[in-house]
RNA sequence: GGGCGAUUAACUCAGUGGCUAGAGUGCUACCUUCACACGGUAGAAGUCGGAGGUUCAAAUCCUCUAUCGCCCA
């Protein structure tokens, strides 16, 4: 059979068989046992938006890696998979879908019309995203596949939320949101994009109330968009002009004095005009800040409101007059200083949902936000308030989904209490690992401090750069921003909270019922002004009062609802922030709060306790290890460290691998609505999985980037177009064809255009060595023969067997060495190079003769039996398809293995155990001596090439060496002359030069290859490598005079440069001596 | 604007103070040798972004600077 295995290894067909038989075998479930060693890791749920592009397929292959790697040290595994309903993103791409198919939004269709809309949409990419991840080969436990809206996932939702309520986290407030017009909805910052247009800079005058004669009678404000004027609050001034104009003169100055010649002239003149401000801005400002202090006003024109001057360092002397007007219910900035000056000023919303100015704008209520602008313009130039307009380019957001500029709006949201609280926060209530902190966000700073440890024992660290990513992490948290947890969406988990105005006899009835309610089932509050909540049993006054109400679950809700509703409250219309869910993802998976009654839909499988061992939570949770891009350690990471620090007293894992980011041969980030996305499934049907695998292993080094140059395989000539180069046609989607000229299309966006594929040639290199791997099992197959395995004895074994097993056990602790430290690079390098550059390039040339030798074959085929079996554990985990197929080949062909001993396996790659190193074949002397014989063979093959022989031509070698040298090559001449291709060769201390022949001068080797000579080339060489010689020996010469280098550095690195000065003397007389021949 | 990081061969990347700076791809020459041409052998190719500093010694540490990327505002 094994004759017949083709040169190339048919990896579609492979690929579906293997995955298979590891479903069939349950090679990759999860249930708990008696085994106390775990690897968990919690797949970072890809969103069901749209198919995953190259950047998660490394998420998913560094995932599939160490969970491979772990299950074959024997670890009880559980990777989880799942998807996240992420719902900004979703109903944002279902509802542009609806709009552009059929015309309409979601008012038209309705709350549940569009759900199920979304989840049809769901539907379809799950299936989508599972296929994908199947087909590069994941190992999860599928049957435990969860979705972050399933009912297992809700229950935790709605339990995690009323545990932050109850305990006093949730609060309502104020919050600026980007605001789209036309779609009537807040969007998030990704969802806006961000375009430089040509606008102008409007400079305004307010005049002064009353002022006195030494006084200016207004005030000077610039705006970009004065149209938001008339929701002006304040005007604020520098409390320290003069301080800060003296800083700003500070900063150029330093900035001068390191500038280069041609940038000098612009900064002086920019230090020119600040210096400048001395005389013409700040006698006024000075006077502006007195002003204040005596809490003086202006009037804010058109609307003819008074508003208050105020101190604050956001306003900037060094620019414009040195006044900024303050709109706080519309400026990101404006706001913040409102925050700090909420007691002195208002703050004044101007917009309805719908883009039209609201009652607060006076006269132009009902009118658009356009039309405003206008008509504001006009007014201010009438009344000659408009003081001058400059040009000026300005960035505006605009919606990305309705193409209209964002505005921002002031809205009431809900939120988590991030920061300290006074008496501190008890974490894992009702756990056994229960423990206080000050706030949610310094429980979770605290989790990465190495000094700190859980209730359990624990604490997260960061690979392959803790410190990096931990601060990160720690700068974040640092803010102790408050989490805004409600988005104005119907996709997603509706926030369990009913609230409304209830008067003072409904409350009776509201408050009957809580007491009803079992125990703690069913938690309420009042909110007073500030956001407060205080018990309902505790009130006073008539009321009406605003309740909030948080149900617990569903079934509460049957019982509470008919009562709430009628006394006038409502559920709140918002879902949680998708963030919300995933951050309970490490145990909501496994059943929380209560893994037995879990809900967890056909055919998946039980999380309750079974055959006596404990229950998924409580086994496989803390976990182990989460694999994530650095781009959501904020968003996802911390929070879920939060999460289950609070909800289970213990961090959901102990590591968190950060791999790189795939970016484009522009350096963009990969992603598919970018166009420069490659899908995994196109390489894997081009180039296989294994192929795409090992290449991304080999690309993930410690580095954060990596770039992933791509090229779309034009639709008229199939060459390859390599989209960093290539011209844009009309959108950045589509490119011109260099060969026909014609316009293509990578993302499908216009009709009429075809559609290329993209992939990238940087895979080739894996499928280069899936055939290697192919070919080299295949060679071991066809002279396995009738191989038995029978027990040898290490003296059995042949020079160049004990180097290949020296080099073996090498490979193996390297391997493992660079598995631990979460460098795939260097784990799948060390194996590559020990398979290709040793194993084939030299043990295989070494042994063909042997194979071929009846008496001598059966050592040198246990030991090649023995080494493919390891090369392929080696590298199962990094391509697994490829590598489960021929170890089904070789246990065909040997089913035992081993040395003195048998190798275990367990008939299947995938759960066989990684290997033991073997150290006892550890051996510096046969490496060296080896390292000997693949010089003197490359000088050989050299003298070869130099001399045009071909290496079919048998030749006469003569080595003059020393002693030592000569006793080594006696027991392995044989292999000597196989490899250079030799009839006749001859070592010896004094061994005289042949008359007709080549020389290589290797260390203070001769090598002579006879027959062939030319004084000529042979004078070249040796001068050249004289000159080499001498360069080595000055700089080494230079350091050694050095007294400073002789008595400061190490003595072993002296000794060494004194050793390298000794050995290429000795070269240089061999060289010089011989050169004196040919001269 | 703040933070983090990158810049090394034509390309993509290794290399955290000490041999002549490495790998893969690509390139050049030769070779269809009975595992593999998705292969083999040999080779060419780098002032380590720039400037300054620390050190006996710098791609590596420090400062500044340019360009690019990411996250946050």
């Amino acid at each position: 059979m094994t004759k017949k295995l083709s040169k190339h290894y048919d990896f579609s067909r492979a690929q579906e068989i293997v995955y298979k038989s590891w479903l069939d075998n349950g090679s990759m479930s999860a249930l708990p046992d008696e085994r106390k060693n775990r690897y968990v890791i919690m797949m970072p749920l890809p969103n069901v938006t749209g198919a995953l592009h190259m950047g998660h397929a490394m998420d998913n292959i560094m995932q599939d890696l160490f969970i491979r790697w772990h299950r074959m040290l024997g670890d009880n595994t559980l990777w989880m998979p799942g998807a996240d309903h992420a719902g900004i993103a979703t109903q944002a791409v279902v509802e542009k879908r609806l709009f552009e198919l059929e015309g309409k939004t979601r008012h038209d269709i309705g709350r549940q019309g569009l759900i199920e809309r979304i989840r049809a949409w769901k539907d379809q990419y799950l299936t989508r995203i599972i296929s994908q991840q199947q087909g590069m080969g994941c190992s999860c436990d599928w049957k435990l596949h969860r979705f972050t809206m399933d009912e297992v996932c809700t229950r935790a939702v709605r339990e995690a939320f009323f545990r932050f309520f109850k305990d006093g986290l949730v609060f309502r407030g104020n919050r600026l949101v980007n605001w789209d017009c036309h779609l009537q909805t807040a969007i998030s910052d990704d969802e806006i994009v961000h375009e430089k247009i040509k606008g102008h800079f409007w400079h305004v005058r307010y005049p002064v109330v009353d002022p006195e004669s030494n006084e200016p009678d207004y005030v000077t404000v610039a705006t970009t968009r004065p149209e938001t004027m008339l929701g002006d609050t304040a005007v604020a001034i520098h409390p320290d002009p003069e301080g800060a104009l003296n800083e700003a003169v500070k900063e150029i100055e330093g900035k001068l004095k390191l500038a280069s010649k041609k940038d000098r002239p612009e900064i002086e003149s920019e230090l020119e005009q600040i210096k400048k401000r001395f005389e013409t801005h700040l006698p006024r400002l000075l006077k502006l800040v007195e002003m204040t202090r005596q809490k003086r006003m202006v009037v804010l024109p058109l609307l003819e409101r008074k508003i208050p001057l105020i101190l604050d360092e956001w306003a900037k002397p060094e620019l414009g007059s040195g006044c900024v007007k303050i709109t706080p219910a519309h400026d990101a900035n404006d706001y913040e200083v409102w925050l700090k000056h909420r007691q002195e000023i208002d703050i004044i919303n101007l917009l309805n949902p719908d883009g039209t100015y609201n009652e607060n704008a006076g006269p132009y209520a009902g009118l658009d936000r356009f039309e405003v602008r206008k008509r504001v313009l006009t007014d201010l130039e009438s009344r000659g308030l408009m003081e001058n307009v400059e040009d000026r380019e300005i960035e505006i957001g605009h919606s990305d989904r309705s193409k209209t500029p964002i505005e921002l709006y002031l809205s009431k949201q809900w939120f988590i209490k991030m920061g300290d609280v006074e008496g501190g926060i008890l974490f894992g209530a009702g756990t056994k690992k229960q423990f206080s902190a000050p706030g949610l966000a310094q429980a979770a700073i605290d989790a990465v401090n190495p000094e700190w440890k859980s209730p359990g024992g624990r604490h997260l660290i960061f690979h392959p750069d803790p410190e990096r990513y931990a601060s990160t992490y720690k700068n974040w948290l640092a803010e102790k921003r408050d989490w805004c947890i409600s988005r104005q969406l119907w996709w997603g988990h509706q926030i369990p909270i009913w609230h409304g105005l209830v008067k003072r006899e409904q409350l009776n009835d509201i408050q009957s019922l809580v007491l009803n309610s079992e125990g703690e089932r069913l938690w309420s509050w009042i909110t007073d002004e500030e956001g407060n909540l205080v018990n309902p049993a505790e009130v006073s006054g008539s009321g009406p009062f605003n309740l909030l109400v948080c149900i617990r679950n569903k079934e509460e809700e049957k019982k509470i609802i008919p009562t709430l509703e009628p006394a006038g409250l409502k559920r709140d219309p918002d879902v949680l922030d998708t963030w919300f869910s995933s951050a309970l993802w490490p145990f909501s998976t496994l059943g929380w709060p209560d893994p037995e009654s879990a809900d967890v839909g056909k055919g998946r499988r039980f999380l309750g306790s079974q055959s006596g061992h404990p229950h998924y939570l409580d086994y496989y949770y803390p976990g182990s290890c989460l694999v994530t891009d650095r781009g959501i350690i904020t968003l996802w990471v911390a929070r879920m460290l939060i999460m289950g620090l609070y909800l289970q007293g213990d961090v959901p894992f102990t590591d968190c691998f950060i791999h790189a980011t795939i970016q484009d041969g522009k350096g963009e980030r990969m992603s598919k609505s970018k166009g420069n996305g490659i899908d995994p499934n196109d390489m894997v049907a081009e180039y296989g999985a294994d192929a795409m695998r090992y290449v991304l292993c080999d690309m993930q080094t410690g580095t954060q980037d990596i770039r992933l140059p791509v090229q779309a395989i034009s639709p008229y000539t199939g060459e390859r177009v390599d989209l960093a180069t290539a011209k844009h046609g009309r959108t950045i989607f589509t490119y011109i064809c260099p060969r026909t000229g014609k316009e293509f299309d990578v993302l499908g966006t216009i009709k009429e255009l075809p559609k290329a594929k993209v992939t990238s040639d940087r895979f080739d290199a894996g499928r280069a060595f899936c055939t290697k791997l192919w070919n080299a099992t295949r060679f071991a197959l066809i002279n396995l023969g009738q191989y038995e395995y029978k027990p040898i004895l290490l003296i059995d074994l042949e020079s160049e067997d004990r180097w290949i097993l020296s080099r073996l056990s090498r490979a193996i602790e390297a391997v493992t060495r660079q598995l631990k430290q979460y460098n795939p690079s260097a784990a799948i390098g060390a194996a590559r190079n020990f398979f290709w550059s040793e194993l084939c390039d030299w043990y295989l040339e070494f042994i063909k003769p042997r194979l071929k030798d009846q008496h001598k074959a059966f050592v040198a085929r246990t030991v090649l039996a023995f080494a493919i079996d390891l090369v392929l554990r080696l590298f199962h985990p990094f391509v697994p398809f490829i590598t489960e197929s021929l170890w089904e080949m070789l246990n065909e062909q040997a089913p035992v293995r081993g040395l003195e001993e048998e190798l275990t396996h367990t008939g299947v790659l995938i759960s066989s155990p990684w290997p033991d190193s073997f150290k006892r074949f550890q051996s510096k002397n046969i490496e060296g001596e080896f390292d000997l014989i693949q010089q003197v063979i490359r000088s050989i093959r050299n003298l070869r090439v130099r001399y045009q022989v071909p290496p079919a031509t048998k030749l006469e070698a003569v080595i003059k060496a020393r002693g030592e040298l000569v006793e080594r090559f006696g027991h392995s001449n044989h292999i000597l002359k196989n490899m250079a291709n030799l009839n006749k060769l001859t070592v010896g201390e004094d061994v005289k030069r042949p008359a007709l022949a080549a020389l290589q001068v290797e260390g203070d080797m001769e090598i002579y290859l006879k027959g062939v000579l030319n004084p000529e080339k042979e004078k070249e060489k040796l001068m050249k490598q004289k000159e080499q010689l001498n360069r080595n020996l000055e700089s080494i010469k230079k350091k050694l005079s050095n007294q400073k280098f002789i008595h400061k550095a190490p003595r072993q690195v002296v000794a060494q440069e004194k050793k390298r000065l000794e050995d290429l003397q000795t070269q240089l007389e061999l060289v010089n001596r011989n050169l004196k021949v040919f001269s």
